[in-house]
DNA sequence: CTTTGCATGTAAACCGTTACATGATTTT
DNA sequence: AAAATCATGTAACGGTTTACATGCAAAG
């Protein structure tokens, strides 16, 4: 078991993005590899801020060399493991961004909404289809929510972190006002089209 | 004179992706040019699938070197203006894309459920007033979609298209439940905290 | 003994944003 | 006259995804 301690270049400024944080809190949680971050991330924070092996491994490189946070190497046959914790310095990084009084915009890029947006250039009853299927799609991410999600996140409860399962709750109801909310756009649509 | 080889070449296919065919329905519910297509998209689209002029004006120049639009131009001083309409083509590509079974899942990045995700490592006081603010920024924009979006939205459907509409009375409404969730949450947060 | 899961990384492609550059027209 | 808005584009940068490459360990 050897010792990485951190290596700081002194005078270049590593700038933190979201990604950047999802990793310290993740590991803050207790997902202290590259391979259980991602894991954890996909049970957890996948629905609204997904993130892929690709960012994970150089996120963790950047952050343990900004000092943020320290890296514990364990050989393991021919291939090394790496485990991390949260330096003091990465702590504090946390928290001053979860203070920072702007909130940034959400920025989302969902398909299915452009879809039904432009859906008039489709025969109506094509139409009624596309959003009965938009609401079984919410349904099914309710219980994703509700079947995966949400479990993970009572796992979390037990060290004390409630966030996850607030976000959890917040997920599964608002996939169920967009699922019943389809529901009901999909019935008025077919009513409307039976009076012509 | 040397060789001018053709702008789409026989064999290459000139993929289409969503933002191809946000172009494409903008300029099917009147948009004509560059500008009015992103002027349109900014009043309707920008909050599930924002656009940059940087990206309509080179897709405008694919899209009509594929046929799925075609160009007029008209001298304007020193500078060219361009007017697209759609063709043939380029009306069974939307309409096919409308049709295909398959949903794609919304990619969505808030940084904002992020914060609220890992809002353990904040003392609590800080962490309502953080709901408190979400709650206000979802606020906003349900009045953003009541405002400016709703009102663009009809005016849209003066010439037959009630996509614009329903998008934007959906965008209002979820936008109210997530204020009235956050509201409601905060409370919660806040009684809690008075029991310790 | 083969498939699935655990585990770590790199390279290239893709897509999108910000910044830059230019010019015409309308409004104040 | 200046500022705002209409209008069209390009260049550079940055972040994310997909594909690639490798190897260990457990379970069927």
């Amino acid at each position: 078991m050897g010792f990485v301690g951190p290596i700081q270049a002194a005078g270049d400024p590593l700038k933190l993005r979201p990604s950047s944080y999802l990793v310290l809190g993740m590991v803050r949680l207790g997902a202290r590899s590259g391979y259980a971050i991602k894991k954890l991330a996909d049970t957890s924070t996948r629905v609204f801020f997904p993130i892929s092996l690709a960012q994970v491994y150089p996120e963790l490189a950047r952050l343990q060399s900004g000092g943020f946070l320290v890296r514990t190497d364990d050989a393991h046959g021919r291939r090394n493991r790496s485990f991390y914790a949260l330096t003091e310095s990465g702590e504090r990084a946390l928290v001053a961004w979860l203070q920072s009084e702007r909130i940034a915009p959400a920025r989302s890029r969902d398909e299915s909404l452009l879809r039904l947006f432009l859906a008039d250039a489709l025969p109506q009853e094509d139409e009624v289809a596309y959003v009965r299927r938009m609401r079984d799609r919410a349904r099914d991410s309710q219980e994703w929510m509700r079947n995966a999600v949400f479990p993970a996140a009572r796992a979390l409860e037990a060290g004390g972190a409630h966030g996850p399962r607030t976000v959890a709750r917040f997920g599964a109801d608002l996939f169920e006002f967009v699922a019943d909310w389809m529901d009901r756009y999909a019935d008025e649509l077919e009513r409307r089209g039976k009076d012509t």
